[in-house]
DNA sequence: ATGCGCTTCAAACGTATGTTTCAAACAGAC
DNA sequence: GTCTGTTTGAAACATACGTTTGAAGCGCAT
């Protein structure tokens, strides 16, 4: 080993294992002895566990966030001074999660569900960590939205914003064992891909639609059509 | 102390203790001192950390269960024979959710953000019990769902359920970190209900969406107006 | 008052964790 | 070959965890 693989060893063990089972549930025993490296490998290449968490997501978040700002770039420009439209802005997204160069098959599910996990599990550390450093191209993502949905309200587009995050988040950071249920129930193989083809139009709907009751029916009885 | 409030301090604590962190990140340690019970009153009472876990969910899932059980029962007898509408059923299980009794302010916020945990935390052994005891409300749901949806197929069905549970539960989990946000920057009070009301709808025009391109656009570039 | 369940309590147990230590192994420059 | 800075190795450290223990406290029927 000439000049040490025991740094990408660490880093693709914890991924792996980090969106197996999330942050707390992975010891360093075990992340160092799936990478066949020394216990004490970790603290001495990054100096702490969380650190560690650090360093996955940044392998990963660095690429995918030149990426996206070049999908953006394209977009606009593409668009020539007209906002792109929501679904265009909704699929450059995709496109660059699902592009994003892969280092094994599973790449691109691991990626979702650290991304998941980074939003329900993150514990300050993780949260501040990525605000910071990659709160730029979170900004130009939302300002897309602003423009293509020029129709909304900023409370409404605000709550609707989240709804997506949600449905993404939730449903990436799950995706392998639904996907197992699906297999299982109903016999089908599923792609994350498809999941993000399924999901778009789902969202997309959702962010469109029409303004309906803001207080629900006033007795205890539902009555709407 | 008459025939011993420690088993509901002790609820309460790691209810809202769970809710805050998770289950891997809540000590027993944590959860007694808050309740302000010695560390063996768990073991004693409980038996273990699990089954502790488990009782808080039946706490409010056993309720809640039978309170969504009327609830489709009302609505199937009030449609006759004819199955409910998708915002109907929506509709039914919000009710139910935002008119379970609250033991506090939190409650409703409490509620939502274990469901949420459950879904993307559970070790297995919360999976099973939540399945082994709750099945038959949510297969009703499901098949609720189905009758409203007949233009899905399974599988784009079952993915939009997931989507719309992850929307409802992401959401709801923090909604009241969520409403701060939204208080702070546009000045806007938003009860649950409200986020409700505004959800219900999102989830039916996602739910409904047409069905569109399942493959992403082939080339690199995208092109979906 | 006594005895009997049930409950609480402080303390300990065994195990697992993240981190540190320090000597050994190693690679490359001279 | 020898030295030097870097990396690995086995072991230990301190702490935190879930769980168990056994004595003390309590309410209550007898």
């Amino acid at each position: 080993m000439a000049q040490s693989d025991t740094v990408d060893r660490i880093l693709d063990a914890a991924e792996e294992l980090f969106a197996d089972r999330g942050f707390s549930e992975t010891s360093l025993r075990t992340i160092t002895s799936k990478a066949k490296v020394n216990l004490a490998a970790v603290n001495y290449h990054f100096g702490s566990k969380n650190a560690l968490i650090h360093a996955v997501f940044a392998r990963f978040l660095t690429p995918f966030s030149a990426t996206l700002e070049n999908a953006f770039d394209e977009l606009e420009e593409r668009c020539s001074g007209k906002p792109p439209t929501l679904n265009q802005t909704l699929w450059a997204l995709t496109e660059s999660a699902v592009r994003m160069p892969q280092r094994n098959e599973k790449g691109i599910s691991i990626f979702m569900r650290l991304l998941g996990l980074a939003y329900t599990q993150s514990q300050g550390h993780l949260r501040k960590f990525l605000e910071q450093e990659y709160s730029e191209p979170f900004s130009r993502f939302m300002r897309l939205l602003k423009e293509a949905t020029p129709q909304l309200s900023s409370v409404d587009r605000y709550w609707r914003i989240q709804f997506m995050l949600g449905a993404t988040a939730f449903t990436m950071s799950s995706s392998d064992a639904l996907r197992d249920i699906l297999q299982n129930k109903l016999g089908v193989e599923t792609t994350v891909q498809e999941i993000a083809a399924r999901l778009v139009p789902f969202l997309a709907a959702g962010m469109q639609a029409e303004d309906a009751m803001l207080i629900p029916p006033a007795g205890s009885k539902v009555s709407v059509a």
